[in-house]
DNA sequence: CTTCTAACA
DNA sequence: TGTTAGTA
């Protein structure tokens, strides 16, 4: 497929897809005419880049942790290097911060959002027009 | 559709 | 660093 339908099928701008075909993350092939022929398998492995990316992690760790979560991984890593190995924990301790961080934040803005509908309802108390409001439902 | 370059947060 | 806009 030509990347216009692979950006269309993954929601990736066709940019953003050149950028990760630039940084090694997916690859392609050259029709004659120049365009570029995507690998339908390539639909899975970019939202699977978009999720890695959306965790924080930068593309030159994803390029390097997609082949160990290529497939069924019946644990063929052929690069378990000790070197990767530690890339990977240091990933792995910064996506947990990550996590509090959001899990902190998160319980803030929960914990605000009750005492706020526990307590008193401030905008347009008395409103007489109307017995049922709009407004009653999230 | 391609490439390259500059710019943003 | 990831992402977008403009250009030829």
């Amino acid at each position: 497929m030509r990347i216009g339908e692979l950006s269309e099928r993954t929601g990736t701008s066709r940019r953003l897809l050149r950028y990760y075909e630039e940084q090694g993350l997916i690859v392609s092939e050259r029709c004659a005419n120049g365009y570029r022929d995507y690998d339908p398998r390539f639909v899975d492995r970019v939202m699977q880049i978009r999720g890695l990316l959306d965790a924080g992690l930068p593309t030159r760790i994803i390029k390097q942790i997609l082949p160990c979560l290529d497939k069924p991984r019946s644990i063929h890593f052929p690069d378990a290097t000790p070197e990767m190995i530690a890339t990977l924990e240091r990933e792995r301790d910064r996506m947990t911060e990550r996590v509090e961080c959001l899990t902190r934040n998160r319980d803030a803005i929960a914990e605000y959002l009750e005492e706020v509908r526990g307590g008193v309802p401030p905008v347009v108390a008395a409103e007489p027009s109307a017995t049922a409001g709009p407004r009653s439902a999230d």
